[in-house]
DNA sequence: TTGTAATTAATGTATAAACATTTAATTTTG
DNA sequence: CAAAATTAAATGTTTATACATTAATTACAA
């Protein structure tokens, strides 16, 4: 389905304005179906990807700071992230003794295992759109880059 | 800036991941480099959205399902947004007269005048974009219909 | 027709986001 | 060294979002 046809507008003033609208749509599009494959789990998609960036620490520490940079999102709170996965038990929090303003953090045992579950099903999701080939993929994923580049 | 240095994640796990993680991330940039620019207008990118839509139909009325549709964030509450709208007397609002269940949602002109204002500097931000070239942002559009396209 | 289902919009409510402010610790500067 | 500036995280607060439910109207089927 064309996005001409998604959200039932004929036509767009220029490409540019019809990439925008694209961009955001599809952008929505996938936390959507992310949100609904993950929600299951007892976890929203901003935790998520605060437990992802933590397992890709393998094992080490990391600041609140440190997370925020490496988020999707950066408009949200790591901090109240952090508090939510604390509450659950899926991550430790300990004050980092080289500065004790920061806090590091440690994702747990049933962090790394409550990630590895959603992962299996995150596959399926990643299967489907590998039909859309490699090639096909690199592509687009150079034109983002070059998008988003073009603007800041 | 690539979207491995935007978010400091060196690897994928493949090239599907990789694209999921570059297509969020570039629609919540465009998000907010939009509601940078929406925002001293005193309405909010979804606001915003709403009134264009409106601003579409040329002076046709359109109920609060039918903006739904045409809205890129189908989860939020046009109802609530168009009362947003009709508090800061940008839309007017009847029953319509043939079913009256449904609400007839005009743009006044105000709106018009304030859709008008706010595109002359989305205007700015396009010409930026079309740095990319003509060729490069259809090559985008139509690969970003085609992922999900292979996802629904 | 008449009761049942479906549709349209509004509302209720719990949670999250956005953004500013605060608190504590560290760094810099005079 | 002490005061000012900066940094890291947490918190306060207002508004928005997500989702369920409700209320009113229309469509449909027995």
């Amino acid at each position: 389905m064309s996005i001409s046809d998604e959200i039932k507008q004929s036509s767009f003033k220029n490409e540019e304005t019809k990439a925008v609208i694209n961009l955001i749509f599809t952008g929505n599009f996938l936390v959507q179906r992310q949100q609904a494959f993950i929600k299951p789990f007892g976890i929203t998609m901003q935790q998520f990807n605060v437990l992802r960036i933590l397992q890709g620490q393998k094992g080490q520490a990391i600041s609140v700071l440190s997370i925020t940079e490496r988020m999707l999102d950066k408009m949200s709170n790591a901090s109240r992230l952090v508090d939510k996965l604390f509450a659950k038990k899926l991550v430790s929090r300990v004050q980092c003794k080289k500065d004790r303003r920061a806090v590091d953090v440690y994702i747990l045992p049933a962090g790394s295992a409550l990630i590895a579950q959603i992962e299996v099903h995150l596959d399926e999701f990643g299967k489907q759109i590998s039909q859309l080939g490699e090639e096909n993929l690199k592509q687009l994923n150079e034109l983002l880059d070059q998008f988003r580049a073009s603007i800041s």
